[in-house]
DNA sequence: CCCTCAGCCTAAACCCTGTAGGCAGAAAAC
DNA sequence: GTTTTCTGCCTACAGGGTTTAGGCTGAGGG
């Protein structure tokens, strides 16, 4: 096998399937570099260390992750986006089991303020906006939303829904008319003390409240 | 400092310390053992090794919560259970995060079949039997709700909430409205296929669905 | 007394991360 | 052409971790 010479995202898309491979644990310098046959100290040229190896791995996932989002909710609106934002998620999950985890560590502020992220978010509350939602109570149905596919999504993952029945097809498909049944009915705020400062802009900085992580 | 001999439950008892001081990740057989004042390798008589020992740490994590929970919602009912049960794992999380981060492990097959653990579903499927859900809705919510409170914390916990406004506290009491909201108005399955033989049970061997793990 | 065993120890194999310094070949400069 | 620079790899090594194997010691039992 002839080497060719070693780059950044070479050396990252290696991480990159191996951890699909075998799951992000697995994600050594030491396991990267003996699959493209190198001596591990030689990836510090193209890596900064172990975190920055990740980061790598992170920012790939994040890009396909918005990509397959982007994809599933275009040209739909009101529950058939929303299937789809979680459908994209939940197949993301699947496909691409460590891409998935890469997303579920601290990062580095570096993925946490990529395009990919702001994207991601904006194709969220998009798809929030064909709900009747009052602005100031979209920042947290986005962050119900989130931590709902996230929370769904690991504890699927790790197998706490494997001791009873049905399987979690179903309670995914239930879940979906639930989180639509919840957002065509939210429920107003009791609290009439609303904040004057707390428009749920998507600034540049925003990082996803949607499944990806921040520093 | 003289040195009481070993047991398990010593040795489980530090690694917790030290995983709600310094993360879960800081739980190394070596890290134990020097604060122990002992050998690293004399720990294999009182753990089989490093996976025991973090079984271990999920074991104590999971009785715990479970007394948390069972203290908030004790004498309550519908939306004040509820709030008590979200609560009781926010709380728990934030007063022993190690402990928390040892529940979001895939774990030996010993902890999902805990005593502690059939306990926690049965408060919890307590709790929405303070709603009118349709009995073979119930596992549906039951995965819903732990998905989404395990969601919260975690994005909650690496810092995904923190770059906007509001502050997490108040999209929490905001999510606390929203799932009851959905609860006392869950949707109806739009298909008549019910399976037969999906009555939800709690089984002695059914594991958390809300918030713990499985192998 | 001797034997057993619990519970610790050391030694060592193997793995990992990261730093320091060296080497070789290609490209640029003279 | 020769010399210099730099990229991109290497080895060596320090320091850390996990685990197995075998040894030692003291307490308890026969």
């Amino acid at each position: 096998m002839s080497r060719a010479p070693l780059n950044p995202s070479t050396v990252v898309a290696e991480a990159t399937a191996l951890a699909d491979e075998s799951g992000l644990d697995a994600v050594t310098l030491s396991a990267v570099a003996r699959r493209l046959g190198v001596r591990t100290p030689s990836l510090y040229f193209h890596v900064r260390d172990h975190a920055a190896l990740l980061d790598g791995v992170s920012t790939v996932a994040l890009a396909d992750l918005t990509a397959r989002v982007a994809r599933a909710v275009a040209g739909r609106s009101g529950r058939a986006a929303l299937a789809g934002l979680l459908q994209a998620h939940r197949a993301f999950a699947q496909d691409a089991p460590g891409r998935w985890q890469a997303l579920q560590r601290r990062t580095g502020p570096d993925v946490a303020a990529s395009d990919a992220a702001r994207t991601l978010v904006e194709l969220t509350d998009a798809v929030l906006r064909g709900y009747d939602l009052p602005p100031d109570e979209r920042v947290h149905a986005t962050r119900l939303l989130g931590a709902t596919i996230n929370g769904y999504l690991t504890l699927e993952r790790v197998g706490s829904f494997d001791h009873r029945e049905p399987g979690t097809d179903v309670s995914w498909d239930r879940a979906v008319d639930a989180l639509d049944s919840l957002l065509r009915g939210w429920p107003a705020a009791s609290a009439p003390a609303t904040r004057p400062g707390t428009a749920p802009g998507t600034g540049p900085g925003t990082a996803p409240e949607t499944g990806s992580t921040a520093p």
